[in-house]
RNA sequence: GCGGUUGUAGCUCAGUUGGUUAGAGUGCCGGCCUGUCACGCCGGAGGUCGCGGGUUCGAGCCCCGUCAACCGCGCCA
């Protein structure tokens, strides 16, 4: 017989009744009957009660074993009486008579129990992240998380994309978040860094003709974390393309991400990929205030400047004289109760904002009444023109935020998806699919000022060199997003594959050819040899596991996440170098604060 | 860097208006129990109330500071 098991604990049925068998896995959870003992024995696969009692040559060792120890036994396989059956377990028909048994590893008191729906505080999971992973719930997350990576590879094969790996020490590629950098000991004073993402080595794998690549590919990135955001690494299915434009792009992937959302959404309704909506970000920013927005919640703001320009209501009236400002209207059907606004008001207000005004309508009698304070303050004949550009009715309501668009939007999103949730208007059970388009190429520092890449400075300018020749802040990029839900899950472009556009770009941005030799040589250099129009995209694998785990914590779909100050508290990492260490690599630690 | 929330037994949490010896569940240890599957019953151990200072006759509770965790902002695809 094997040394360890002959089953797993998920495997014997009625069928091996009468035979001999041996198993392996964890105490799970004790019943001790004094004459009778029961454990139930898990493993990775599930679980079997395995019992025990006086008349074994093993009991008094059996009955000391405690919770989460290591254990091996030998036994029979006995059939339950039909009373006894345990529908729960695929093994409930049967229970295995312990003969012998040997502890393959004791434990001690532990930090967290592994059975059971116990919460736990984060700390305490990662500290003991290997007990936090013997857990149902992460041992399924985990499993998924292997089974959608794998689905995504079959599917790319399938496409007939080649899978290749790119370097993970290479040079700082500065594509806007902050690098992680490698210290190199056979050049002391320079550095390696760790890659962002694979991009420029993704597009130099077009100009090598490669023309369909993709990768499971970590990236690193030294920024704060979030809860949707892990610190440090995480991964992306990258993928890039010869000679395809915007559309292509979204044709091919587009059908891979849905099937796996269909695989493995758990009989979630997933939008057909060929009906997935194209937003401009403009209007996304407008309709959703956010540029990933949740289509299952079908709110779309509106602009109701008009109304309020030159209306009673002076916060408003006085805001619009100012340049750049507008009153952006939420309207929330069924929502129409003071107690419901007032609590989105000062939702608002616990957001930073000076509050929300609303107004909604109520049955009056013979007709409708428009009630809270703007609805005063504008009189009955603007209210109602609100009420029918919102296309509202009794019962509903509607909310308004002034001032610069930058300054609400992003909390006017936000409240967007309270009322939708708050007033169930948010579908449940489905994976509802957008891809934002024409995002701008250049944003404007709000107070030095200059002109920046809004995003990675790879992007093909609609337009090409003619569109950089006008207002930079007008040039839009073949660049897009796919929400999904709320969040962010794929990023791509079409990339800027002309050396002279490449320059002309990072010009409009203020670096000189000089500059983007220096830090793009290697795409430059390549770009002068017959470079392809070429594009791709990245998927967060991560955040896709999320999604289909049905959790908005990052951390519950990564094996052995950091925490949140991006520490790893069960490795102990960072951690302080040996003075050896340093010595080797040239440096010297300046003692912070 | 900033803001919010939290911090009490190994773990999850309660603790009233500031008042005597800080509780419960779970886990742990011991005892009883031959059909449980969240077994049950009895008993026991286990506490720097995050830390420091202050107010007070008296602080888990009020005040100030500080540390830590999480969530968010900035940052970041």
């Amino acid at each position: 017989m094997h040394a360890f098991r002959s089953h797993t604990c998920a495997e014997l049925t009625k069928s091996n009744v009468g035979e001999t068998v041996r198993l392996s896995g964890w105490v799970n959870r004790i019943r001790d009957h004094g004459g009778v003992l029961f454990i139930d024995l898990r493993d990775h696969y599930g679980m079997t009660q395995v019992l025990c009692d006086p008349d074994s040559p093993v009991f008094s060792q059996v009955e000391k074993v405690r919770s989460e120890w290591c254990i091996r036994i030998d036994g029979t396989v006995k059939a339950r009486d039909e009373s006894l059956i345990n529908p729960r377990i695929t093994t409930g028909e049967i229970e295995v008579y312990i003969r012998d048994i040997e502890v393959l590893g004791a434990a001690a008191e532990l930090p967290l129990i592994v059975f059971g729906d116990q919460e736990y505080p984060e700390e305490t999971r990662l500290r003991y992240r290997y007990l936090d992973l013997r857990r149902e719930a992460m041992q399924r997350n985990m499993t998924l998380r292997s089974d959608v990576v794998a689905s995504f590879r079959r599917r790319m094969w399938e496409k007939d994309f080649r899978e290749f790996q790119t370097p993970i020490i290479t040079a700082s590629s500065p594509e806007g978040a902050r690098d992680f950098l490698v210290p190199s000991r056979l050049h002391p004073g320079k550095f390696y860094a760790l890659p962002q993402a694979p991009q420029q080595f993704k597009q130099l794998i077009m100009m090598s003709g490669f023309d369909k690549y993709f990768q499971i590919a970590p990236c690193f990135r030294d920024e704060d974390p979030r809860a949707d955001r892990s610190p440090t690494d995480f991964y992306q299915l990258d993928m890039e393309m010869s000679f395809v434009t915007q559309q292509d792009i979204f044709d091919t992937i587009a059908p891979v991400i849905a099937g796996v959302f269909e695989e493995h959404g758990q009989g979630a309704k997933v939008d057909d990929p060929a009906s997935w909506p194209q937003i401009p970000y403009k209007e996304a920013a407008l309709k959703y205030g956010t540029d990933k927005p949740d289509l299952r919640n079908p709110i779309e703001m509106q602009d109701v400047s008009d109304h309020f320009r030159g209306s009673g209501f002076a916060i408003f009236a006085k805001l619009l004289e100012q340049d750049g400002t507008e009153i952006r209207a939420i309207p929330a059907p069924t929502g129409g109760s003071r107690k419901f606004c007032d609590r989105m008001n000062s939702f608002a207000q616990k957001e930073g904002l000076p509050g929300m005004g609303y107004i909604f309508w109520r049955d009056q009698g013979e007709g409708m009444e428009a009630a809270g304070p703007l609805a005063k303050n504008i009189g009955p004949e603007r209210t109602e023109a609100i009420r029918e550009q919102l296309g509202l009715g009794v019962g509903d309501a509607a909310f308004f935020l002034g001032g610069k668009a930058q300054a609400f939007e992003r909390v006017a999103g936000k409240a967007r998806d309270v009322i939708g949730e708050e007033l169930n208007l948010t579908e449940q059970n489905r994976f509802a699919f957008a891809w934002i388009v024409d995002f701008p190429i250049y944003e404007k520092d709000e107070e030095t000022g200059a002109i920046d890449f809004e995003h990675n400075p790879f992007s093909m300018p609609q337009g090409g060199m003619e569109a950089l020749e006008g207002d930079p802040l007008a040039v839009k990029g073949y660049q897009y997003d796919l929400a999904c839900n709320g969040y962010e899950i794929v990023s791509g472009a079409i990339r800027n594959h002309k050396p002279e556009i490449m320059f002309k770009a990072f010009e409009l941005a203020g670096y000189d050819e000089a500059e983007v030799r220096k830090r793009f040589g290697a795409l430059v250099n390549a770009f002068q040899y017959g470079a392809p129009p070429h594009g791709g995209c990245a998927a967060g694998i991560d955040r896709i596991v999320m999604l289909l785990a049905g959790t908005s914590n990052i951390r519950e779909v990564i094996m052995f996440p950091m925490n949140q100050r991006a520490e790893d508290l069960m490795m102990n990492a960072p951690s302080e170098p040996t003075s050896d260490q340093l010595m080797e690599l040239g440096l010297r630690v300046i003692p912070q604060e």
